[in-house]
DNA sequence: ATAGGGTTAG
């Protein structure tokens, strides 16, 4: 600062000219908003500021750049004889990059009122600031000073209109902007395509995208992306190879934000091996990169894929962030892998990322949901009440829910209210379930009434709920006409809750009720299928049940595969049915067969009717043999030293046979074994298990 | 000297 001090006390000598350029000099070279303040003040005691507009400019100008408005704005105010357009531009711009949209719309009123013109500079930051904040009427006013000011074919505001309306929810206002522009370039057809995407209107995105193409216009990377999303939203393979192709041939797939949004392409139209290739033949990655490959993983199924993509992240040179923290604690959540899950939470308190509410509360769902409630609760009870969120409740309520224990998932629900924490649907949800995983009839009654007054709104998934504790209950009528009174169309879950009730209670005419419903809405969802020939089955209408099976053949309905995990070590172990890759299988297979004996000679009867398969009798029994969750649990019997409890994860319920198995092995073996089916936790010990049978 | 389209991981 000691030339600054030197041109101010000299300043009686130094032309104004030089000293001007001196400043200007200065302001180039200083970058730092503390010197710019040095320099603003200096020239403001010495009075200088408002000797040269230009160096007030400069300075207001400077100010803007490093995003301080207010103080841009308080020379903007203090311009001898007023800014100009240029200036009224910059404070324009000032206000929209900073996101101060309404101060944005009020200036350019001002400026409307001052009588000064707008340019085609103008409207696109007014424009920006209307999008912004979805101001249609304000947004209208300004097309219509487009028009006045005769800016209406400049392709920039133009393009600023379409993305206007289009924010707004005027689509079609944005369409006739668009229609109407005498020629289009890319980021006018890009913003239109983006509309559409938008607005999940996928086909017209891409029919526009296509008719861009036939007018021989090239896309760019940004389009790219809006396609390839809206090719997401889709699912379309088909679509999605064409919008690769293109990409190819326009020479983006080497774009790492296009890369990325192709791998996220198909991953949403399932197609894993085609995301990797992509995903492999990148010439560079970021973390967008590895967590959409990491995601396309899990959410095709195959979250130990995924579990091996995030050591291979690990040695990379992109490191994990939070974003593939969480990506990462849910898929072992949905795996059950309690030590991969805690090595994950280790790497994420010794990494120094930042932990929020949502890693926070997914970590404690996922040691829930791995069956450690302990965990889960003592992450809860250290953390201060004013970092819980409703999410963090629900992940202790559900939790306690599908371990079977209502009455404490009921408790925390009550505690939750007595904290002020507002309950959402998921936490009405989780409530409700836990109540009909042990039979609280009255306590879900009542909460189901609590949420009818609350400012949640019963969904179809509430009333499956009720469906599912009332018809498991046994109160079959009452279900019924819950399913009458509905405000909605019920859903596959609400009548699929009624067929699986009427299997356990016996109701055939009821089931037919409910299958026939099931069948129109979900046509190939074999589990429905099954349930109503189990229900025919034990009634012995063999027929029916002959018609039924024939019917899914002839469609070429299968069983979706059972699948069981168990983890040893740190890693995961999946166990199918005809898995003929399993490194373990012979052994596996031979210690479930020796399994079947010992279980045979402790009173244990195979239960036949588990069986859908037209085979002989005796092959029954075989088949049930090599149920995947035997399977799983005849390898943890082998690898599991003694004294420590065999955790399993299956995708599907627990079959009638593989529960009764189960508690008589974890009597023979004096072991603990926890199996967490699709809907909640059995711990098998001693000959029982936790659900009580009511499940 | 100033301007328009942005999704892709959750």
């Amino acid at each position: 600062m000691h030339r600054l001090g030197s041109h101010i006390l000299c300043r009686n000598i130094i032309p104004k000219c030089e000293l001007e350029a001196h400043y200007d000099a200065l302001l180039q070279s200083y970058n730092s908003l503390p010197t710019l303040g040095q320099i603003h003040s200096s020239l403001t005691t010495t009075g200088f500021i408002r000797q040269s507009p230009h160096l007030g400019a400069r300075i207001l100008l400077r100010y803007t750049k490093f995003g301080h408005s207010e103080k841009a704005r308080h020379l903007f105010d203090n311009i001898p004889n007023g800014p100009n357009s240029f200036l009224w531009n910059t404070m324009l711009r000032a206000y929209t990059n900073g996101s101060h949209f309404s101060q944005t719309l009020v200036l350019y009123s001002l400026m409307r009122k001052t009588g000064i013109k707008p340019n085609n500079y103008t409207y696109p930051f007014v424009l920006k600031a209307c999008a912004a904040q979805a101001c249609v009427v304000e947004g209208n006013m300004v097309h219509c000073d487009v028009i006045r000011t005769g800016f209406d074919s400049d392709v920039h505001v133009e393009a600023g209109l379409v993305d206007m309306y289009a924010k707004c929810g005027a689509i079609n206002e944005g369409r006739k902007v668009f229609d109407e522009m005498s020629s289009r370039d890319v980021v006018c057809w890009t913003a239109m395509i983006t509309a559409y995407e938008q607005a999940e209107r996928a086909e017209s995105a891409l029919n526009l995208f296509y008719k861009m193409q036939q007018e021989g216009l090239s896309m760019d990377s940004i389009t790219a992306v809006t396609v390839a999303s809206a090719v997401g939203q889709l699912g379309d393979t088909k679509k999605a190879l064409t919008v690769h192709g293109y990409v190819i041939l326009s020479d983006l797939v080497w774009d790492v934000c296009v890369g990325n949004s192709i791998i996220a392409m198909y991953a949403k139209c399932g197609e894993v091996e085609k995301a990797l290739l992509v995903f492999d033949d990148m010439r560079e990655r970021d973390g967008i990169t590895w967590n959409s490959m990491l995601s396309c993983y899990i959410h095709n199924g195959l979250a130990s894929e995924a579990l091996f993509l995030f050591d291979k992240m690990q040695a990379s040179d992109v490191k994990p962030n939070p974003v593939t923290a969480l990506v990462m604690v849910s898929a072992c959540a949905f795996l059950g892998s309690k030590n991969v899950g805690k090595k994950i939470h280790d790497f994420i308190v010794t990494s120094d990322m930042e932990i929020d509410v949502m890693l926070h509360n997914a970590i404690m769902d996922m040691y829930a949901k791995c069956g450690d409630l302990g965990t889960c609760l003592k992450m809860f009870d250290r953390t201060p009440s004013s970092e819980l969120n409703a999410s963090s409740w629900n992940a202790l309520i559900s939790g306690y829910g599908m371990h079977g224990l209502g009455r404490e998932a009921l408790e925390i629900f009550t505690r939750m209210k007595e904290e002020g924490v507002e309950p959402n649907h998921i936490t009405f949800t989780s409530v409700l379930s836990a109540c009909s995983h042990v039979g609280l009839i009255d306590e879900g009654r009542r909460c189901f009434a609590e949420m009818e007054k609350s400012s949640v709104i019963p969904e179809a998934k509430h009333y499956a709920c009720m469906v599912d504790m009332l018809g498991r209950a046994g109160r079959l009528h009452e279900t019924y006409e819950l399913i009458k009174k509905m405000p909605s169309q019920p859903s596959d879950a609400v009548w699929g809750a009624l067929l699986l009730a009427c299997r356990i209670h016996g109701y055939t005419d009821l089931g037919k009720v409910a299958a026939n419903q099931l069948f129109h809405l979900e046509p190939e969802h074999t589990g429905y299928y099954v349930l109503m020939s189990n229900i025919y089955a034990a009634s012995s209408k063999w027929q029916e049940v002959g018609k039924l099976r024939q019917y899914m053949k002839n469609k070429g309905l299968r069983k979706p595969a059972a699948f069981s995990v168990i983890e040893f070590g740190d890693e995961v172990y999946g166990f199918h049915t005809a898995d003929q890759l399993n490194p373990f299988r012979r052994d596996v297979y031979r210690k479930v067969e020796a399994l079947a004996e010992e279980m045979k000679m402790a009173g244990y009867m195979p239960d036949r009717s588990c069986v859908l398969h037209d085979v002989e009798e005796e092959d029954k029994d075989q088949i049930l043999n090599y149920h995947c969750e035997k399977l799983a649990v005849a390898f943890g019997l082998m690898k599991i030293e003694p004294g420590l409890d065999i955790h399993i994860t299956k995708n599907l319920r627990v079959c009638n046979d593989c529960h009764s198995a189960l508690k008589i092995i974890s009597n023979i073996y004096g072991r603990k074994i926890v199996v967490r089916d699709a809907n909640r936790f059995h711990h098998f010990q001693g000959g029982s298990c936790s659900c009580k049978d009511y499940w």
